[in-house]
RNA sequence: GCGGGAGUAGCUCAGUCGAUAGAGCAUUAGCCUUCCAAGCUAAGGGUCGCGGGUUUGAAUCCCGUCUCCCGCUCCA
């Protein structure tokens, strides 16, 4: 199949089986935002429940939180986000390449001090060793032509700049006659603001010291709560901090379904260690991460380690691991070495220390942190794309049959259990209502009577559901039901009362948790 | 934001030259058969994305607009 049919048909598949809609459908829908149906609820659930316990449960020292969407502004001045993601943007209508405003207009700014740069080069030369850079830039007429320019453009700039003039900018660019690269023409669009953040007010009443940011990442909850869970946990370094929760960026244009989202869900782990020691730690990660998504039993040629060769301020280490989506492979979970940065900036910003005392080694320090951060959404996409299958079956007459199967892991199946009479008649619904009313305290399960046995078999494949088990005649007999198997679609006869046994044993978050561990 | 494509029933789509809106599947009810979808009968379901214009008359022609998809752009 053609991956770009692939991701079509699966964003068909999860509307048409109650797994994802678009927001707000019948208002035209919202872009880049999706809501998860009652079966996408439960598989994200699953996901989740599969990661919080490989990470929180199965670590005695890693623990979980859960800290608000809104925190005080200041702590996005800190992060960086505040100053580093409020980007000018403009394009250019001729080449139709978008430019950061204000990096065209200091870029503009360089080329004339590189004229400045060139006038004291000759003059180097010209004058030798008895050459006085400072009295030359004070007294060379084209010189102070130059570093006049700049100066008023500096002016102009950080003045817009600082008003949040974009107007202004555009007027600097249009004045400088600053042309595109590419087109070579000042054919400019305006110049727009590129907001990462969504800002939103605190209080009832509307007032412009009130903006608060809902979090573009959940990490920064994780980083101010670091000595509350250290204190009240008595937490020893090496340590952990997990959080699941949900986050919001305004990207420019979100596309490819789930992928991209303005609001979504991270789960996140910060592991806070001793300065030196993160680069060990940062190899440990990465083997333990690739490990849990390897436990779902998927082709490991699907997922692999990107190095990031260019890194963030930070960050001194960093690789994402990239799964092989529809779309080809990207990112799915990204593990960063993130030096003392981000607490050293927390400590800097609030006046509160954010030292560890060492008691091994007798000393202060700010810990380093690795950070652990996995999307969500993407980790549900992945698996999704990794369970749709299309299946050609040969029937015994010879012909052929397809079926849409969700080879989803048992253990994150949303319904582990159909239960189906044979017939909608002779007390088959009874018997099986009877069984359902035992078994739904155990894991999820559906009760079906409409239409024939094997479309209600289809339809669970089409769900992912593992297991199905058909009540018939001789159930009232002996008290024995049939158990089909999602992927073999075999079929065995069994005892009523090793049911729960069996799909407990088999759909069990146990199995994956002691994969991984 | 730019360029291209699309929007008719829950889904997939047809709809001729402008004249009462169609099919298959799905849904609901009933009947029959009963262990791997597509048996029979009946029923329900449409502001033809939205707004305007031309016309006696618009799903169809014109203009605008919204949303989605693909590409570009952006992306910690």
């Amino acid at each position: 199949m053609a991956q770009e049919d692939l991701l079509k048909k699966i964003i068909a598949h999860s509307k048409e089986y109650g797994f994802i809609f678009q927001s707000s459908e019948i208002y035209d829908g919202l872009s880049a935002v999706y809501d998860y149906g009652q079966y996408g609820a439960e598989l994200k659930n699953n996901i989740k429940k599969y990661w919080w316990d490989s990470m929180v449960r199965l670590h005695e020292n890693i623990v979980g939180i859960d800290s608000a969407i809104f925190m005080h502004p200041t702590v996005w001045k800190a992060s960086g986000h505040v100053g580093a993601f409020n980007d000018p943007l403009i394009d250019n209508k001729d080449s139709k390449k978008r430019y950061r405003a204000d990096v065209l207009i200091e870029e503009h700014l360089a080329k004339i001090e590189a004229k400045i740069d060139k006038e004291i080069e000759k003059a180097v030369e010209k004058f030798g060793a008895s050459f006085d850079e400072p009295q030359f830039r004070a007294t060379n007429q084209r010189v102070i032509a130059n570093q006049e320019k700049i100066d008023v453009i500096k002016k102009r700039f950080v003045a817009a700049l600082e008003a949040d003039n974009l107007v202004e900018i555009k007027n600097i660019i249009e004045d400088c006659e600053i042309v595109c690269p590419i087109s070579g023409s000042k054919n400019w669009t305006d110049v727009r603001q590129f907001n990462l953040m969504f800002e939103t007010k605190l209080g009832s009443v509307t007032d412009e010291a009130n903006i608060i940011y809902l979090r573009p990442e959940t990490a920064q909850g994780i980083f101010v709560n670091y000595l509350n869970v250290q204190k009240s946990g008595r937490m020893k370094i090496p340590f952990g901090i997990a959080q699941i929760g949900k986050a919001f960026r305004n990207e420019i244009v979100a596309r490819q379904f789930i992928f991209r989202m303005r609001e979504f869900e991270q789960m996140e782990m910060q592991f806070f260690v001793r300065p030196g020691e993160e680069l060990k730690w940062f190899e440990l990660w990465k083997a333990t991460r690739l490990k849990w998504h390897n436990g779902l039993g998927f082709d490991p040629k699907k997922y692999r380690f990107h190095n990031h060769d260019k890194l963030a301020h930070y960050a001194n280490a960093a690789v994402d691991i990239e799964f092989e989506f529809p779309m080809g492979f990207k990112e799915l979970e990204g593990i960063h070495s993130r030096t003392d940065f981000d607490l050293s900036q927390h400590q800097k910003f609030s006046g509160k220390k954010m030292q560890y005392f060492d008691p091994e080694l007798n000393e202060n320090y700010v810990p380093f942190v690795i950070e652990t951060s996995i999307g969500l959404d993407r980790m549900f996409l992945s698996i999704l794309s990794n369970a749709y299958d299309e299946e050609t079956i040969k029937q015994e007459d010879g012909k052929t049959d397809q079926r849409i199967v969700l080879r989803i892991p048992p253990e994150l199946a949303p319904v582990k259990l159909a239960i189906l009479p044979l017939m909608k008649k002779d007390g088959l619904p009874e018997k099986a209502t009877q069984i359902l009313d035992e078994l739904k305290y155990e894991v999820n399960c559906i009760y079906e009577e409409k239409d024939s046995i094997g479309k209600r078999y289809r339809r669970q494949d089409a769900i992912g559901t593992p297991y199905c088990i058909t009540v018939d005649h001789e159930t009232l007999e002996n008290n024995t039901v049939t158990l089909r198997n999602r992927d073999t679609m075999e079929q065995e006869r069994i005892p009523v009362e090793k049911v729960k046994q069996i799909v407990v044993e088999k759909t069990s978050m146990t199995n994956l948790l002691k994969k991984v561990n």
